[in-house]
DNA sequence: GATAATGTTAGCAT
DNA sequence: AATGCTAACATTAT
């Protein structure tokens, strides 16, 4: 559910919420939340697909993984086990399905915002340098490490690989410096579009190959397999997209 | 009703 | 010690 873009949804949605006061807390996991009773939110950060609920002194990281969900003043329908409610005099944000962890060193230390495509920070020459050490990795694992491209996910993969016309398995090494900065460009392009397209909940309308069946621009038949270190569906075009090994 | 999928990680095995 | 694999989590559309 959760790539980068979302999030970046979610927090613009809840900036009302800094300088809010946290005045009861349903909590169903391990962690020990109440440590955020009486605390105040101080900032809302994403850091690719972690979603960073800063009080000052320490942070709440939540992890979406697949299916997780965020619900300001309202409870989903039809109801579901809450995860963590952190409610306020006035207000709401309820968490389903996510990974809940707190974070007690300064975000500076520990996020590399330049990694984010997202992030006011990013930075595609540190990308470049990153990319440089691992040669002989696949494109498709490289976008999707989150290291190097953190807030990326197997849509947009899908997606971006397909716009700028490169095979899937073509190894980053082979891969022309002019071919990469296209990737660069059309990852953020496509996020930035992903965003705004999901802001007006029409995003799968615009997948041009990612689930879809042929492929647009020649009307073959897309190629669907499961590609990477930790397999992860990807379509392609065995006509357009080309191979660079 | 079964299947598969926008993701990560703890924990076990080697 | 380091690496790698699997299970686990859970929802929803097809």
């Amino acid at each position: 559910m959760a790539e980068g873009p979302l999030l970046v949804m979610w927090k613009e949605d809840i900036q009302p919420f800094i300088g809010k006061q946290i005045t009861a807390i349903e909590n169903n996991t391990k962690l020990h939340a109440d440590r955020m009773l009486g605390k105040t939110i101080t900032d809302i950060k994403t850091w690719g697909k972690h979603f960073l609920i800063c009080f000052g002194d320490f942070t709440l990281r939540i992890h979406f993984l697949m299916f997780g969900d965020l619900y300001i003043n309202r409870r989903k329908p039809p109801e579901k086990p809450v995860k963590l409610s952190l409610q306020f005099t006035d207000s709401e944000l309820v968490f389903y399905n996510c990974a809940l962890r707190f974070i007690e060193e300064p975000l500076n230390e520990v996020y590399d915002w330049s990694a984010d495509v997202m992030s006011e920070e990013w930075n595609p020459r540190a990308a470049i340098k990153k990319l440089k050490a691992i040669p002989d990795a696949v494109v498709c694992d490289a976008l999707l490490n989150q290291e190097i491209f953190s807030g990326i996910g197997n849509i947009i993969k899908n997606e971006v690989l397909f716009r700028v016309k490169v095979q899937p398995l073509s190894l980053v090494g082979k891969l022309p410096a002019k071919k990469w900065n296209e990737i660069l460009k059309e990852l953020l392009t496509y996020s930035y579009q992903f965003l705004e397209w999901r802001k007006k909940g029409e995003f799968q309308r615009h997948w041009q190959a990612n689930a879809r069946k042929l492929c647009p621009r020649d009307e073959v038949p897309f190629v669907k397999a499961y590609l990477g270190q930790n397999p992860r569906r990807t379509y392609y075009c065995t006509q357009c997209q080309v191979l660079y090994n």
